[in-house]
DNA sequence: ACCCTTGACAAAAACGATTTTATCATACAT
DNA sequence: ATGTATGATAAAATCGTTTTTGTCAAGGGT
């Protein structure tokens, strides 16, 4: 039913590679201008676009780029999924999503079948090393580029924010404000989070807080949290806005208002989720905002994919690893 | 560098016809046993996978699905999304998703690039009428099912929550709970709209309460909800979740507390984005949560999702309309 | 008068699969 | 002995482009 190129090339007359060259806009061969007319026209008339897929097997590229992440269910993603189908969409290339779901597996066929779709390119956000080998061997087809995560070992770009930045100038917010017994709660176990807790202990350095072991917890602990607060151990706390309502929870059991009692700063925008009324309640704890830094997602999503789509063009992408490292605002 | 049917052939001394049949496990045509395992065995040791865009061309299906939504960047979206990304993996297509952004344009340039991609289906959320044609004549090339939303016209397939269901589940359930003077807040544009209007409005004639266009706005209008309330006029809300914020900004300002003073139900689980201190003392006059209608939007995702690979697959698609309704469930 | 360029176009190859059509022994029936 | 199945495989066509190579007449230079 869809146009081919031999429609065209039929209807004016002329033999189909002459139709491509003319619809190509190939002026490196010499034709009647007359005829170059008449098939644009032609073309035109009939509703012509060129057959992406075959276009792809003949060219080796197909303006794809495959994006792989981890899901596409919280804000964070969806801000960097958003930023990418934006500048993509600009430069014409169509975005092939998949979701790994934090599986090693899922994210090996995902990969295997986006390259043999065809992508010109990858942008991944990838945390387990597992797949580290075959993310090299990727890296040697088609560039890749990996957003908000590092893997060492793979020579590629990362768009990532600075994490260390960010949390350093939050932990300098608590201080400013006048904290100086500071809770971290969040992961270390890859490389931004590790850079975040980084960017915590340079802030405690430099301004001559000394950092303990104690103050430190992976997840939002209740119980630790507990005895902390109770034997006032702490004053204030640096946590992942993912912890924000466990926090606030234990919080309430203590009886603390935020900030009055105890300040909270949080990575990323802390988000309400509100499912029960204990949920409502809990908030009122809360008598100020709380400062938080806050990830420029669409940037980074926007930057990714700019750094891509150059790679793709200019074709230069091998041996060469660039960290981009993005602005963390603080806001309050 | 990615090795083709070719190689497989040539190492195991075949041609790539045979080789082609075996690897598809062609059992019409009569081969020697041997042949087929040491092809297989070849194949595997090279690691051969057969280049999609090669075999899209030839078979002129690709094993993917277009996805063509408003937006990334609302939780609605997004588990829609993630419904449609989980059963498309399951059944081994992939998605290539486009964002309309609420443009007529951007949708159509959108559908074009899809199709002469060869995607073997779409599945898109549209509102605006504007595409009409098009999507009239795309649904006589490839299979079409569309998601929340209904285009007056097309004979495809519909997947949508049962919003008059829902708005009369939640109605009643206002009234169950003693509402007799019930403000609608919510657009009445399209279909779906439209029909949670109807059901609001079935709510109210089962139940003998007379409908009054009064009580019927289609914004938050802060003036007009002032007036109703400062004069008594209602005594209570069925809103859409978007306007939650401003709703709970209006009645804070006449100090009213939910739902003593007013009950309030809202159609999808209402999302408090708390951006200032104001927002966080706003949330106080929530006393008790809210009755939502809750839309089944993973399962939205699926069941499209669902019913377009099925179409696909078995190329019966066209002539027919059907609207498949989700149950919503009423959340207290 | 002969060779060379060039203008204008056509034919064919290539991309990497799948599928239809051929080849060519051997076996079997008549 | 001749024609026809059939088993096992190869060759060629096809999908719709792009690109390389070919054709062929007109014009220019010596």
């Amino acid at each position: 039913m869809t146009v081919r190129l031999k429609d065209v090339a039929k209807k004016a007359q002329i033999s189909t590679s002459i139709a491509s060259h003319i619809l190509n806009d190939n002026y490196k061969i010499k034709l009647n201008p007359e005829t170059r007319r008449r098939v644009k026209e032609v073309a035109k008339k009939l509703g012509y676009t060129p057959n992406a897929v075959a276009r792809g097997l003949r060219l080796k590229k197909t303006e794809t780029i495959g994006l792989l992440i981890p899901n596409v269910m919280t804000s964070f993603y969806n801000e960097i999924i958003r930023g990418i189908e934006m500048t993509a969409n600009e430069e014409n290339y169509v975005v092939l999503v998949g979701c790994s779901a934090f599986n090693t597996d899922k994210e090996k066929m995902y990969l295997a079948s986006m390259l043999n779709r065809g992508v010109d390119g990858i942008l991944i956000s990838s945390f387990k090393g597992s797949n580290i080998e075959l993310l090299k061997k990727i890296n040697n087809e088609v560039p890749l580029v990996f957003v908000d995560s590092f893997i060492e070992g793979v020579v590629a770009d990362y768009v990532v924010t600075d994490n260390l930045k960010g949390a350093y100038i939050g932990t300098k917010e608590l201080i400013r404000a006048g904290a100086t017994k500071i809770c971290y709660v969040g992961h270390v176990g890859v490389s931004v989070l590790q850079d975040r807790f980084n960017g915590f202990v340079k802030a405690l350095n430099d301004y001559k807080i000394e950092f303990s072991k104690d103050l430190f917890m992976l997840d939002c602990e209740e119980y630790l949290l507990g005895k902390l607060i109770s034997q006032k151990k702490i004053d204030s706390i640096f946590i992942s806005a993912d912890y924000i309502m466990p926090l606030l929870r234990v919080l309430r059991k203590y009886n603390l208002a935020i900030p009055a009692d105890i300040k909270v700063a949080t990575f990323d925008e802390p988000f309400f989720n509100t499912e029960t009324q204990e949920d409502i309640d809990v908030l009122k704890i809360v008598k100020e905002p709380m400062p938080y830094i806050q990830q420029p997602k669409l940037e980074m999503g926007k930057k990714a994919c700019e750094i891509l789509i150059e790679k793709i063009k200019t074709g230069i992408y091998k041996h060469t690893i660039s960290k981009i490292l993005m602005e963390p605002k603080l806001k309050i």
